[in-house]
DNA sequence: TTACTAATAGTCATTTTGACCATAATTTGG
DNA sequence: CCAAATTATGGTCAAAATGACTATTAGTAA
């Protein structure tokens, strides 16, 4: 005989999470979803999110559920903010705190689980009609992506741990939505003194091999105590 | 015989709202708090805050509770974000939301009432030890803050509508902490095109009279459109 | 060997910044 | 009425940052 399974915790019972993961792949911004296994959306598209337990902060649930729903896990997950108009969620009184992150799609294999029988990357303009008020919730996140990434170097997650200059300047081009001149581009970055140049070079491509940079996180965080203003 | 006050709506048990509200008055950056007349803190200086009725969206239980703990209405609070760790409240688990504002104390006379018997503005150092995680809560509103008002003009909120330069320039000296050039401000801040020089001049100073100018929300939009960024 | 492609470097006029200096307009005390 | 004090307001000037380009270099591919 099959039981339905337990929560092994006590949960909060109007308190809810949702995880927005933003991530860069193949030229495109996109998002993960997870289709619902279970609930009152059952079969549909929708953001990561679940119940938080009793006894974890919101920051351990949010990370807990992204991980249990797609298998993605070990990432620096940041909140939003919370939403709580009175009928975003159909049957009931519920809260839900946003949450927020930029990774790279190809470091993180999805697996599905938990509530979701699916998930998935969809490009930002081809995300399906979503349940509750996650569409607000994601125009919301990506507004927040939009500015940030012009006001901290949030936008080297997305690239390799090594990488051209040029890359740089395409994520940032698709992220902004205009194009950006190639030398003054350049010279901007160069100047902050963010980027540690790489021994090795750009290999398999048809045309001049350009430096590979790093982005030294501990170089920024020092340059953060001198009042240093990251802007592009 | 006295009853006890009943509330006349259910409320949500596992959420609250917490308000910071600041305030530049006398040449110094103040917070609004009140004091506790029942629950766990009676007694103590807190944020105003309270629970959040099931029938109304976290917004409007922001500016209800603000306006019932201390009287001052019709301001734009915006939410900062929510609080959920596991201990911050020690009877049970409750996450807060965190709503924001600035505005000019002198435009607010403070009526304490609903479940504070006192209201008061602190400043920034002065503020006594606070319950829960409130003084974190208000370390990470005061960043915001700072940061929020390089960035946007929201710092006219605390000036009255028609305000000289030097009055302006010493508002951002107290926020940010720092002396600025009286010549260079002026000159960026003229160079923005954003304010209205007003006819009339600055009266009862015991040296020349400057010159009185206000704020235009309308420009300001306008060149929001035009891909304008404030900065400071 | 010669296109082609992208990397990398540099030019130059314009704008913005930061640190000053100078003068103007008032008020107040003698 | 004059001088001193005080703040307003308007400059200067060199240095730095920006935006729009141009030039050269290094490597691939045909």
């Amino acid at each position: 005989m099959k039981t339905t399974p337990q929560f092994p915790y006590k949960i909060m019972d109007s308190v809810s999470i949702d995880c927005l993961l933003f991530g860069f792949n193949e030229g495109a911004l996109k998002i993960l979803m997870v289709k619902h296994a279970e609930g009152i959306s059952k079969g549909k598209w929708a953001l990561p999110g679940g119940w938080i337990n009793y006894h974890e902060s919101i920051d351990d649930a949010a990370s807990r559920l992204l991980k249990a729903l797609t298998g993605v896990s070990n990432i620096y997950l940041e909140q939003l903010r919370a939403f709580g108009d009175l009928n975003r969620y159909p049957t009931k009184r519920v809260v839900t705190v946003a949450y927020f992150a930029l990774v790279k799609p190809e470091n993180y294999a999805l697996h599905p689980g938990f509530t979701a029988s699916d998930a998935k990357w969809f490009e930002i303009q081809k995300v399906p009609k979503l349940p509750y008020d996650h569409k607000k919730i994601m125009d919301f996140g990506f507004g927040h992506l939009k500015h940030k990434v012009r006001h901290e170097p949030i936008g080297f997650n997305l690239l390799p741990q090594k990488f051209t200059l040029l890359a740089l300047q395409e994520l940032y081009e698709a992220i902004l939505g205009k194009p950006l001149d190639k030398s003054n581009f350049r010279r901007k970055l160069m100047n902050m003194n963010l980027l540690v140049l790489s021994k090795e070079k750009q290999k398999d491509v048809s045309h001049r091999a350009a430096a590979l940079y790093s982005f030294d996180k501990k170089i920024y965080d020092r340059l953060l105590k001198e009042e240093f203003n990251f802007e592009l």
